[in-house]
DNA sequence: CAGATCATGTAATGCGTTACATGATTTC
DNA sequence: GAAATCATGTAACGCATTACATGATCTG
């Protein structure tokens, strides 16, 4: 039942089921994501509860909007939940399981389009998270600067970091791997396969060729 | 609709659905988890829709045991799965939401204390997937040794292994920014706040106490 | 003989997505 | 006048968890 509780986070400065929804689009998507469909009903149980009040107010453009904000009861619930300790999901993570089992297509070249394809991806991601934590670093200087709650935010923002790029290097490190055992196999007296598949040139692209891997393992530990 | 392409995968090697939540519980669990519950009612769909085949088998000990095996259309569908590129989900991740609203606490040793309690849990984690990096490396040498399906397991492992290790240095960074905040709090004219709590003290262990931090973002990239 | 493990399931409930429905205002 | 944005919602469905139900066999 997290979707209560970062709805009641959120609400600590009052907004509308809708300024919640662009909330998550824009700057809660690295940690959390809901639909307005879910958002509303959740709202309007929240304040049944008594977590939340709100009142209507005249919108300058479109219909009347709703804002939601935090009741005595709802900050009670909030903390006690942030007191709780940290909260871990059971992991579900489908591109991993994607990779666990693409032995199953027989062709390194399948799997080295598939991590580049995912190295594109987190790149791209990865860009969207530095650019926020720009604004960050822009509008108060380091984060010895911050205050309490942008602090808190910066941080959580830097995990998010942390692991894409730790995903990232991952990248790396098993394209470099699957070329190397290419590599092995074509050298190799076994008979390279039939028919026109040429090692793994398909899908490479950037980082040097062939350069067999220096052994990275102890920085990655 | 992930897990049923999972249990497809698991079931290139004929197992019951008993057999598939044990393997959940014990080598699936750093990308997926299902309850038993849930597997029984998907074999039978799968089977229904011609995806799986099972006969009965009699059990050593307790009732019979009902195997499914992939069908044709089984593994074309698993194919098509592999091949329809990395498979993002949603962010959904409670524990930086928490982290996030924590200035609500406003209290440094709270947050420092979630922290730890998030990095004792991760290496406990750690060390659950090194044992079984470990049992991999054991029994074939390194990953340039392995057979197509171990090594893609195994990068599987590695990826998780490069998450929880990119968290645990969070972790540090982390905790040593927060003392560092407080530290300055205190030094500072700001008058320290009145009543008993001293510092970052309670939930401090483990590395240099009050070591400024070097300034390591370089490497994090 | 009690408790763990093997083995299969159903039912109720909750969380989340997709599709649908409505309508005003602004911008091109 | 068409499309985008603002703004609120409902309904149907699917995925996941928790609780419940049953019974055999092995271990201490």
């Amino acid at each position: 039942m997290s979707l209560d509780h970062i709805l009641l986070g959120l609400l600590r400065t009052p907004a509308s089921g809708y300024d919640l929804g662009r909330t998550f689009d824009e700057s809660a998507r690295f940690f959390w994501f809901a639909e307005l469909s879910q958002i509303y009903p959740t709202l309007k149980r929240l304040e049944r509860d008594g977590m939340l009040t709100s009142r209507t107010e005249p919108s300058v453009r479109g219909p009347a909007r709703r804002v939601y904000s935090l009741t005595d009861e709802g900050r009670e619930e909030l903390r006690s939940w942030l007191r709780s300790g940290p909260a871990f999901h059971t992991l579900r993570i489908p591109h991993i399981a994607q990779l666990f089992f693409m032995d199953e297509l027989g062709d390194p070249d399948e799997t080295l389009a598939f991590v580049e394809s995912f190295r594109r991806q987190l790149a791209e991601r990865l860009e969207r998270y530095r650019e926020f934590e720009e604004e960050v670093e822009e509008s108060h200087g380091t984060w010895r600067e911050l205050p309490e709650d942008e602090f808190h935010r910066y941080c959580a923002l830097r995990q998010g970091i942390a692991v894409v790029e730790a995903r990232l290097r991952w990248c790396e490190e098993t394209a470099r791997r699957i070329r190397e055992r290419v590599g092995d196999a074509e050298r190799s007296p076994a008979a390279p396969p039939p028919g026109g598949h040429e090692g793994a040139s398909r899908a490479a692209e950037g980082s040097a060729t062939t350069e067999p891997e220096r052994e990275t393992e102890g920085e990655m530990a």
